[in-house]
DNA sequence: GTCTATAATTTGATAGAC
DNA sequence: GTCTATCAAATTATAGAC
């Protein structure tokens, strides 16, 4: 337990290796033997501290994804020098980042939350508070830039509809057109509200 | 073999099933004898008619299901009074009928496209298929509305992306309220692209 | 051709040695 | 607290009886 070094511990190793596999090919398709395989824990591990199992351990992995993608929104738009930009940019930096990964890396936990809204309460409101959270965010910025509450948060839930809905498709063609043509509808849906606010 | 009777067939209730059952819960959590169970069919036929297995299947069933969903395009747009109240009603209705059926029968692919894009290329390239094929058949219509070819396929691209999103926050949610807001922004896009042609 | 029994492997989870 | 060996059950797939 030293407090000077920066290595990883076991715990967040089996999150963060979770994380990625689940967003890769899904919560059924990933075993928890492949867990710790990629984390290099220790099977035992897993129950030590997650006594809850591969649902309790897909619940924290939900949620730690769910914080790190939050971030994207202020590293986007903080240094955009208009809302328009950044939406347009965001739309942008997750097309060119899902061909720089093999169209892997799209959104964290659409897979999970598709899978098992229909099976697992537990991870389903995992996912539902991730998105809540999203759109909080996403609404804030767009109340800053002079939206009425209530549109704004509309507005936030479309653009989050094309990105999510445009991650499908471009995972399944293997390629970033509709993350472009999804951002300029995006882009330009932000410029028409703002004009008539 | 009678010709006479309407009786659904074995290997057609197999299809049927499977499509079923990865639609709520996707593919790799769905089982093979779970498939046999509910499609009230012996556990062989499995192997007897897709001598290819689950995969074999699984591509079998998001062909049949696109077929299947792609008649919902002239079934709400033939009708419609013009193409804005086409698109606005498509929603609508998805959004209905995802209520009716417990937050259950959304896109019948999008949760098996996100699962296996990057570990089957038989089934994502099936995936990949059948949304080509909406899209076409979307861009048509809207081409025939007097829009320039890749215009009509741009705006296709966009509405599906919207739909397969709002999907996605709506299961996790269990609100269809996603659907008419993602709605009402395709709606108006499509307003305003036609006035600007 | 239809179907049952079973094979070979893998699953999530646990017990208990260290 | 850390980790290995093992469990019972479920997985896809096949062999072969009828």
């Amino acid at each position: 337990m030293s407090r000077t070094t920066a290595e990883t511990g076991t715990r967040e190793r089996i999150v963060n290796a979770s994380a990625d596999l689940f967003r890769r090919q899904g919560y059924a398709a990933t075993g928890v033997k492949q867990i710790v395989a990629a984390a290099q824990a220790p099977f035992g591990s897993v129950y030590h501290f997650f006594p809850g199992g591969k649902e309790q351990l897909g619940a924290e992995a939900i949620r730690t994804s769910g914080r790190l993608y939050e971030q994207l929104i202020p590293a986007v738009f903080d240094p955009a020098p208009d809302i328009v930009t950044a939406v347009r940019t965001f739309f942008e930096l997750a097309g060119e980042h899902l061909e720089q990964t093999d169209y892997v890396d799209a959104c964290p936990i659409a897979t999970i939350a598709l899978e098992i809204s229909s099976t697992s309460e537990t991870l389903r409101g995992a996912c539902a508070e991730v998105f809540e959270r999203w759109i909080e965010a996403g609404a804030t910025r767009f109340e800053q830039a002079g939206l009425a509450r209530r549109t704004a948060r509309e507005l936030t839930v479309a653009m989050l509809s094309l990105l999510e809905g445009a991650f499908v498709l471009a995972r399944a063609s293997r390629s970033s057109a509709p993350l472009e043509t999804a951002g300029e509808v995006a882009a330009a849906r932000v410029k028409t509200a703002l004009e008539a606010s």
